[in-house]
DNA sequence: CTGCGCAGCCTTTTT
DNA sequence: GGCTGCGCAG
């Protein structure tokens, strides 16, 4: 790509707009540069703003600035609003991407210095508790007392810290096993290397062996790369930053931008300390603070400005806005979490009824499990709404499954993509003939499939298994041989349908088979974008996700850690209670460091908030099964009372705040029930109920709604077509009690009341 | 080899 | 309370 000159780039139009820091950090080429950015103050226009700057003013070419995020998403964003600035001709900047990404890409072009061929596969978490268990299995483990699970996130650990396997000290190594876990460490790193295979966290670390043995190899980058930028700093793991210190011998023109107060995955192995460390590593480095917020009220920056305040290690910025007053951050008490649920939902409703969309809506939970009371209760009241995070879409089974069987396809040595499909669909291959396998190839020192093609041939395997594996063998060999003349996106249908996969899913009775043939005819979309079968599987295990489906009007719901870079008018906080929010688990793990983390994830619940953001707290909480009352968060203490309001009307008898919210909320609970019959939805519903046999939920005096003892039944049946007012038409494809999973004709599977449709 | 039943677990999540 | 993963029985 050619690089663009603006002659006098100072009055390049992309710097107009900007605020004196914002300037002063995009205009700062030379040298070590930490730009401190507060939540909601153009962190990423800035990071974008740099890199059109540094191109459009010549100082480098696209190839020859090195742009590192974490997330695909973020990597797309800034490409898309750096094309954006320099009027779309940014088809060059082929190093922005994610760590692994990046590490990727370096290492497939250097893979033998490292033990392994350009082609390596990159394992997934689940593959890498299949290898470990055989692992742990082979060294005569308890596999019960030390799981594979637990394995993984060791290695994980150790990776994230840059530990190769010789590099575990004893210490470390008697986390597992009685101290084999060094060499359990080891062994899967040789297993590893024969399957010609990285995990994640292999990307980064052989990166770093590449580097520091090669350093001719790490000369060339120095002179490759001229600028380096780095988003989300304080997210950096130990390897990582190691990484990131290696390059940036060369230039010393590193620019990190970073938060060191909403730092909130030092669980899985982020060091708040590298960006608090920042200008002793890189001397001379300068700091820019971005503290001007254009995001939220002065209310809002108030509350998560004082509330992060208690924290004792950090660099300390105070956020200021001129969009002074609006409203105050609301701290409800309420009885539990149906009521909580209820309250909520009440708001959003009022709020739609002001002509407010829903997708201005977000409800920010401390764990997932908190989501269920508002889906019961939306669904009730058929409130449109989606989660955001779960399970991602390659990381279900059905996704993995087809990408084994198209593994496998490519390679005949992918022993884990075989292990996990030559017996699924069932065809009558057991664990024990696997076993046979699997100790087979291991003794002859080859694949499992070229193992399956010598044993099928005598008669160490028999009967039915072997018939079965016979019959697999050669339903490989054929679809390679059509593999070459048919377009990659047909024969993954032709694969899933000859291995009759997709007639597994469509005889299963699982409520969720229907989504899972959905997902694999989004898979061959997905596929579809892609060239060859090399290219989309070179991309899929790093930098592909999919898009899920159209933009509807809907309430976000979502963990407060999934919330962070995004933002919202209005913000609910539900479950700020001691050991919910602080997370208990958290404080005990970690003590104050935990608890810091926990308020940092409280300021980046409040700081996603435009207009309103809305706190609540049930004085009872159910734990595992059991009812518990519960304590109002200490982080409510910590919010400034004069950017804080109490949301029911308060009496004046009784001692804190907090004991007149709760108080106040059971004298108005009757009330609120009350107005709550009076919602849109509820009205809704109770329009629509009696048009089916479906009973609908008792009520109780109170408390808006309970179930009758027995579940209800619904007068629809598994496989009826029925309509729904916003899904339109679709089939059922599930039903508990009243409640319908549902797989729409456009909208896909959703969750329904029987009220809420009717027979097509 | 499959299906069922029970025991034990239980924060957050990306690549 | 609900899910997963394992063991056991058929």
């Amino acid at each position: 790509m050619p690089v663009r000159q603006f002659g006098n780039a100072e009055k390049a139009d992309y710097l107009d707009g900007l605020n004196p820091e914002q300037k002063e950090a995009v205009l700062a080429l030379d040298g070590p540069l930490l730009v401190l950015a507060g939540a909601g103050t153009g962190k990423t226009r800035v990071l974008t703003c740099r890199l059109a700057h540094i191109l459009t003013t010549g100082r480098a070419y696209p190839s020859q600035i090195l742009s590192v995020t974490f997330t695909n998403k973020a990597a797309r964003e800034m490409r898309h609003r750096v094309g954006k600035l320099l009027g779309e001709q940014v088809e060059g900047l082929p190093w922005l991407g994610t760590f692994h990404s990046i590490a990727a890409k370096i290492l497939r072009i250097h893979a033998e210095l490292v033990g392994l061929k350009s082609g390596f596969t990159i394992l997934d978490t689940d593959d890498q508790i299949r290898l470990l268990k055989q692992v742990i299995k082979a060294a005569d483990i308890d596999e019960k007392r030390w799981t594979a699970r637990y394995l993984v996130a060791l290695i994980d650990s150790w990776k994230n810290k840059g530990l190769t396997p010789e590099k575990i000290n004893s210490k470390q190594s008697y986390k597992f096993a009685d101290g084999k876990g060094a060499e359990l460490y080891k062994t899967y790193q040789e297993r590893l290397r024969v399957l010609n295979a990285c995990d994640f966290g292999d990307l980064l670390l052989h990166n770093l062996t590449l580097f520091t043995e090669n350093p001719e190899i790490l000369t060339k980058y120095h002179q490759k790369f001229r600028y380096l930028l780095v988003d989300e700093y304080q997210d950096t793991n130990v390897c990582q930053y190691l990484w990131l210190r290696l390059l940036a011998q060369g230039s010393e023109n590193i620019c990190v931008v970073g938060d060191d107060d909403q730092s909130i995955y030092g669980w899985r192995g982020a060091e708040v300390d590298n960006i608090l460390r920042f200008e002793k590593d890189f001397p001379g480095a300068k700091v820019v603070k971005l503290e001007r917020n254009y995001r939220s009220t002065e209310h809002i920056l108030g509350a998560a400005s004082g509330l992060i305040a208690s924290n004792q290690d950090r660099l300390g910025k105070t956020l200021w806005t001129e969009d002074e007053g609006g409203h105050k951050v609301s701290v409800t008490g309420v009885w539990d979490a149906p009521a909580e649920a209820r309250i909520i939902s009440g708001e959003i409703e009022n709020w739609r009824s002001q002509n407010r969309p829903y997708n201005d809506v977000a409800i920010l939970v401390r764990a997932s499990r908190q989501m269920r009371s508002f889906e019961e209760r939306f669904i009730q009241l058929g409130l449109p709404y989606r989660v955001i995070g779960g399970p991602r879409f390659f990381e279900r089974a059905e996704i993995r499954d087809a990408h084994a069987y198209l593994r496998v396809l490519k390679s005949d040595t992918d022993d884990l993509a075989f292990e996990r499909i030559v017996n699924t669909p069932k065809r009558g291959i057991g664990a024990t003939t696997i076993q046979k396998l699997q100790t087979a190839a291991r003794s002859m020192g080859i694949s499992l499939e070229a193992t399956t093609r010598e044993l099928t041939k005598t008669d160490e395997i028999r009967g039915k298994a072997r018939t079965a594996l016979r019959a697999f063998i050669l339903d490989i060999d054929r679809w390679r041989q059509e593999a070459r003349d048919i377009r990659h996106t047909e024969m993954a249908e032709k694969i899933l349908d000859e291995s009759g996969y997709t007639q597994m899913w469509r005889d299963s009775k699982d409520a969720k088979s229907a989504g899972r043939l959905e997902n694999l005819k989004e898979l061959i979309q997905a596929m579809d974008e892609f060239e060859t079968l090399d290219a989309y599987l070179e991309h899929v295990s790093l930098v592909l996700d999919v898009d899920r489906g159209p933009q509807e009007d809907e309430i976000s719901l979502m963990t407060l850690h999934s919330a962070k870079g995004l933002e919202f008018p209005l913000v609910f906080l539900p479950g700020w209670e001691e050991g919910v929010f602080p997370s208990q688990k958290s404080m005990d793990e970690n003590g104050l460091a935990g608890l810091e983390e926990e308020r940092r994830l409280a300021y980046v619940g409040i700081t996603r908030a435009r207009e309103k953001a809305k706190i609540y707290f049930a004085a009872n909480r159910q734990v595992y099964g059991s009812w518990q009352s519960s304590v109002p968060s200490r982080f409510i203490d910590e919010l400034p009372v004069q950017h804080v309001e109490a949301e029911s009307e308060q009496s004046q008898q009784h001692g804190s705040a907090v004991a007149r919210q709760i108080a106040s909320d059971f004298s108005s609970s009757f009330e609120r029930a009350k107005s709550d019959r009076d919602s849109p939805g509820w009205q809704r519903y109770q329009a629509n109920k009696n048009k089916n046999f479906g009973r609908a939920p008792k009520e109780i005096e109170g408390h808006a709604i309970r179930r009758p003892a027995k579940k209800p039944t619904s007068a629809f049946k598994v496989g009826d077509r029925i309509f729904h007012q916003k899904f339109g038409y679709g089939r059922i494809a599930s039903a508990d009690g009243n409640k319908l999973m549902v797989a729409f004709e456009k909208a896909g599977e959703k969750k329904v009341l029987d009220g809420f449709v009717e027979r097509a």
